[in-house]
DNA sequence: CAATAAGCGGACCGAGCGGTCAACTTGTTA
DNA sequence: TAACAAGTTGACCGCTCGGTCCGCTTATTG
């Protein structure tokens, strides 16, 4: 009804320049990123950021849903896996991979969100659940853990390894290894507290 | 040499109001509480929380400071506890009570502190360390995590279930269970980075 | 009860932020 | 290539923040 189906090209080049500066500035600085420091990052002007999209949090949201809708994919082929306890590994990996840590905090406040936002963490969370669904019917995470659990503990990892100073870049590892252990049934102690209902 | 050695009664009284008010915003809001709204909380003008603290920094170090030596001393008791493995877990579960993860920035950027500040989170490290080198004798803990390990993965049950946006106040402690059984020796699978040496 | 200095408060300052706009440049198309 | 719409730009606005300063208040003390 509206809307010319595409951009003049020097505006496409720019939207995918700010889009890339906006993500690195972000996982730098996190929200605290400044619009200038993007726009110079990106090369252009200010008033460019702005006509590409409209608000701050608008230029953060389709940030986020790049990583988001990644992120699915990924969770998607990987339910085809043949061993889904390797599989929900291997996701968790990709996911902390990413540095997410620091632009994740569209989770929270969840009812104040652009709803593309809302729409494609509700895809990535449906993803988690079913990944964590396949891997407890096969034993390999215990029973009283849930997809809720696991989403929320997904970028524990790297948050953790970013308080060291100078970590290295694989510090991660380690503790997506410890939180893994604590996910599978092996050695489980009840736990205290009834999971959240997250989506 | 200078220093009149005791405050005037106002002063003291304006001086524990502002910690105990800024201990609340800075929980509540994070490093972005305002200096204002601070000195609204207290009831006391902006110009004296700038007598009492010269800085921002200074102040955001007094209550932090408080906190850590708070929970230093509750883990230097626990070092004569009886069971060594539930005593790192009592540990754990105050540390996580108080809503640290906000205000527990001060872990990075280590060069960048007050002095005062790295020296009580020194002296609370060493505590951690030695009251998970005695579980880990006691065989409660898995032989390849170190103090570091625990000193990082402390706060990550209370930031974890702050993701949730109605979080039930006592969430923490599930997410605490989980991690709290990656920690033991039971099931443990090898870990795939070398510990990091804070401190 | 003075007299004094320690303490208080809020108007004020400059910096940096997100966001706007009108003059200018440039890709596109007939 | 001419002409227009689409895109770009940086000066600018209003706002909030950390921090300063100076005239006023008040606890203390001989």
């Amino acid at each position: 009804m509206t809307a010319p189906r595409h951009l003049r090209a020097d505006a496409a080049r720019n939207r995918r320049a700010l889009l890339a500066a906006a993500a690195d500035e972000f996982a730098e600085r996190g929200l605290d990123a400044s619009i200038a420091d993007i726009a110079r990052r990106a090369g252009v002007g200010k008033g460019t950021v702005f006509r590409h999209f409209p608000t701050k949090d608008d230029l953060l949201a389709a940030v986020v849903v790049d990583r988001i809708d990644a992120l699915t994919a990924v969770g998607e082929q990987l339910l085809d896996a043949a061993d889904p306890g390797a599989a929900l590994l291997e996701f968790l990996t990709v996911a902390a991979r990413q540095r997410q840590q620091r632009d994740l905090s569209f989770l929270q406040g969840a009812s104040e969100l652009p709803a593309e936002v809302t729409a494609a963490r509700t895809r990535m969370f449906q993803t988690v659940h079913r990944l964590v669904d396949r891997a407890r019917e096969h034993g390999a995470v215990r029973a009283d853990v849930t997809g809720a659990d696991v989403v929320l503990l997904m970028c524990a990892p790297g948050h953790v390894s970013s308080y060291v100073p100078d970590a290295p870049p694989d510090l991660w590892q380690r503790y997506l290894a410890i939180i893994f252990d604590g996910l599978r049934p092996e050695g489980a102690h009840p736990l205290p507290h009834p999971p959240p209902s997250v989506v």
